[in-house]
DNA sequence: CGATATGTTGAAGTTAATCAAATCTTGTGG
DNA sequence: CCACAAGATTTGATTAACTTCAACATATCG
């Protein structure tokens, strides 16, 4: 039965923290379970909506694609996040492609008509849905900001910290949730640059590289890194006004 | 009497376009209008949240100041259009700075507190309040994406393209809504290098440049500028999966 | 096990930032 | 109304970061 697994995934979603039992069962109950294959599509651009989407496992991988094929990874969705909430209260349509990043990738869908609806008729779940998109919103502007203002290196190092951190006999390690292509995508660089940046970390000795499993060894110089120092950076304006 | 101005630039926001005559006028009444003088506060970061705003006249400048007291300028608010809206249901306190770009710039300012009681209570009011966030949220991003894909020069082209333009005896022309200054921090490119590219542009025949005032002799050029052509651009790969 | 895609490394070219300094504006006080 | 000071804008020369192009190495999948 599904029905657990959905409610498990649910519940540690912000959205729907502060839903009383009665309400929460009926987002459950508008809600089912799919596991995708590698590379599958789970949208595509332009698509009716028909719902959005919690991440249980694996991960979703949303970009567009540009006129001339060129394709930029808008963001990677972790186990636990929700996405495309947005496209509900927009055109109608979702505004970018999506796919599953691993094999068994599984996610929630949560049905949009019915959702809508109950969203219509809750104020807490309407407050509760427009705080996440605030913090989505300011999530945005703060990526923003980091791809704009810093350098390649201070991106990496600023998005590798950032990731959640585990723990192992060997030390502190994170594991990249995509390909490197696709981060490197995702962080505006070329997949040429991120390796390098990985190399010269490495021959410094502040991280080790096995695949997507990278070893921090020395995580304040990578928080050094990501806060400016020696990356480019536009040295902007003093104040005024 | 300031309700009549109220009530006008209230009813050009897309937030409230669908509120029934009621709810709007308890919005109205819980607004008011304030003038500015240039370059004065509005808020600062990390201020206590009273309310929102809606630009009636002049300009509003939100910007960031990092530690090092370089600022960069997030979003230049234009009449018409609303801002701060977020930190209402955010933690309670501006997450910018906000001043006002000209002399007798004029703002209306709805209370948060009965703003947020009204909108518990009222779902058709949260629902345009979320499609403008969602709205916003996708302007964030495209500019994201601009910024981050684009070189200087089709940022600023695609920004020039994006004003809104006014015709004249001598043509098309668009009024920068803010010093270069600000547009360069806004575009993330230098104050030299926005000069250096209007000067060519000029050169080119493309715009004329008188003060803040930008003549448009060849938007299809700008265009082709501002679809990539030319710049840099990360010309990252080709699809696939 | 071979084919295709991903990741790595090296050399060269370009964009746009930085540094330095001149010129133009704007607001102020005389 | 004019001279001056402060800031904004422009221009030139230099420099560094990152992309691009090319080629090799390594995975991954059928």
């Amino acid at each position: 039965m599904s029905h657990h697994a959905i409610r498990q995934v649910l519940q540690g979603v912000p959205h729907f923290q502060s839903l009383r039992r009665e309400l929460f069962d009926r987002v459950v109950g508008m809600s089912r379970l799919r596991v995708y294959r590698k590379g599958e599509f789970v949208f595509r651009q332009d698509d009716p909506c028909r719902g959005f989407f919690v991440v249980r496992r694996g991960g979703a991988r949303l970009y567009r694609v540009a006129p001339d094929g060129r394709e930029r990874v808008l963001r990677i969705v972790s186990p636990n996040s929700a996405f495309a909430e947005a496209a509900l209260f927009q055109s109608g349509h979702y505004p970018v492609f999506c796919t599953a990043v691993d094999e068994g990738t599984e996610l929630v869908e949560i049905a949009g008509a019915p959702f809508l609806e109950l969203f219509r008729s809750e104020a807490a779940l309407a407050e509760a849905m427009v705080a996440g998109m605030c913090r989505r919103l300011h999530g945005a502007i703060g990526h923003m900001e980091e791809l704009i203002a810093l350098g390649a290196g201070a991106r990496l190092a600023h998005y590798i910290l950032g990731l959640p951190g585990r723990e192992d006999e060997s030390g502190t390690f994170v594991e990249l949730p995509s390909s490197k292509k696709d981060i490197a995508s995702y962080l505006s660089v070329t997949p040429e640059t991120l390796s390098r940046l990985l190399r010269r970390w490495s021959d410094l000795g502040w991280i080790s590289v096995r695949g997507s499993r990278l070893d921090i060894h020395d995580a304040p110089a990578l928080g050094a890194i990501s806060d400016g120092a020696e990356g480019p950076a536009v040295k902007s304006f003093r104040a005024g006004a």
